[in-house]
DNA sequence: GCCGGAACAA
DNA sequence: TTGTTCCGGC
């Protein structure tokens, strides 16, 4: 079973996204450097509020209050100057890595590839051909 | 708003 | 390598 076959077992139509797969595989003792997708699942899992929620496709995503949305995570990465051009700006890197694709013509809102994450956070699972 | 190049930090 | 900062362009 590949990685892609490994989501399709543990994904059901279920409205969250699942605690294990945006839980690092690894704890780097200490210094464990938060990556944005990572911060965003916790919030959406969280249902945190007002900030980001679920769209209505599987994987989509709103930024219903993007400058608030851009305060959480400059304050938890210590970046005091945090503005949503500059996260959006860092979501927009995502496209080639394939971790997120825009959905275009609704505002902010993108679409999470779900299966590259599973890949980007368990690198042990076997790959598949064209993820 | 959204895009993506460029320089830079960690 | 993952963002952060800045910015011209559409």
């Amino acid at each position: 079973m590949c990685a892609a076959g490994v989501e399709l077992f543990f994904f059901p139509s279920a409205v969250l996204f699942p605690d294990w797969a945006y839980k690092p595989a690894w704890s780097p003792p200490g210094s464990r450097q938060v990556h944005l997708w990572h911060f965003l699942l916790e919030l959406l899992g969280r249902g945190e509020g007002g900030a980001i929620t679920w769209g209505s496709e599987w994987g989509e995503f709103v930024i219903r209050d993007p400058e608030r949305l851009a305060k959480l995570w400059g304050e938890r990465k210590g970046k005091p100057h945090m503005n949503y051009d500059k996260l959006s700006r860092a979501l927009r890197y995502y496209y080639n890595k394939r971790i997120l694709h825009k959905t275009k013509g609704k505002r902010f809102t993108y679409k999470f590839n779900f299966s590259k994450l599973v890949l980007v956070n368990y690198p042990s699972l076997p790959t598949c051909p064209q993820v």
